[in-house]
DNA sequence: TCCGCCGATCAATCATAGTC
DNA sequence: TGACTATGATTGATCGGCGG
């Protein structure tokens, strides 16, 4: 019956939850790329540098957030939300970056 | 590999989340791993990954510390033995590479994140 | 045209960590 | 402290692209 419950134990016994520095980037830029949130190996291995993971585990992390949200889109608008507005400031500050260095060297 | 796009489906473009991108409806198909009866064959395919016992994963393990890759005919054999597809034992030598590649490059930086000040 | 492999990903599940 | 949920990791199998 269980004869195989054998998933001996595997490295998924000492599980650490990532810093929550760490899932704050990992949020922003699935968010801000919830419209392809397939990042390239280099935007995996820049991600994981920030974050103090490997590239691996930013690659484990992508796949169970994509497959968990796309299961119940629901459950994490209001985190989406939290994280487009989050996006939304930082744009708006390049928005004003972009403006006030337009104005000061017009072509 | 993928599914690259970016279309999106008809929605209210107004809201910036709450949007229904091409990647959240990708369906795999299920698995065709059909384990047919003795008679003709069952109706659907296992619809749900096979569960490979104990022995047959020692046995794979083995053989793959012998060869990396196998020959046709070393693959009929081993999936007669072990009561596997020639498919599946395909696609487990392909994983264990997959696998060892994994762990060799990660069990080789782990230590020292030195960081040159970018 | 068919086949095997690679690299990435999916999808289900395991086992633990965290919350109440 | 036990039940339930959140989350990182594992893995059999799929997808698309390549080369023989």
């Amino acid at each position: 019956v269980m004869i195989l419950r054998s998933r001996f134990l595997d490295a998924r016994r000492k599980r650490r939850n990532f810093s929550k520095q760490a899932t704050e980037i990992l949020n922003e830029y699935f968010y801000s790329h919830l419209s392809n949130p397939y990042p390239s190996e280099e935007a995996k291995e820049e991600l994981a540098k920030k974050c103090s993971i490997t590239v691996s585990q930013v690659s484990n992390w992508f796949g169970n957030k994509r497959i968990r949200y796309k299961k119940n889109i629901g459950k994490f608008q209001e985190e989406a939300n939290l994280y487009a507005a989050k996006t939304a400031v930082t744009a708006a500050h390049a928005v004003a970056a972009a403006v006030q260095n337009n104005q000061t060297n017009s072509p | 590999a993928g599914h690259r796009e970016n279309a999106r489906s008809p929605s209210t473009e107004t809201s910036p989340p709450a949007q229904t991108f091409d990647w959240m409806k990708v369906k795999r198909n299920p698995p065709k791993t059909g384990k047919a009866g003795e008679y003709g064959y069952v109706g659907q395919p296992n619809t749900v990954r096979t569960n490979f016992t104990t022995k047959q994963l020692t046995e794979l393990e083995k053989e793959f510390h012998f060869n990396k890759y196998l020959t046709r005919a070393r693959r009929v054999e081993i999936a007669a033995s072990l009561q596997l597809n020639e498919t599946q034992v395909k696609i487990w030598f392909q994983n264990r590479r997959m696998k060892q590649k994994k762990r060799e490059k990660e069990g080789l930086l782990p230590i020292s994140p030195a960081t040159p000040t970018g």
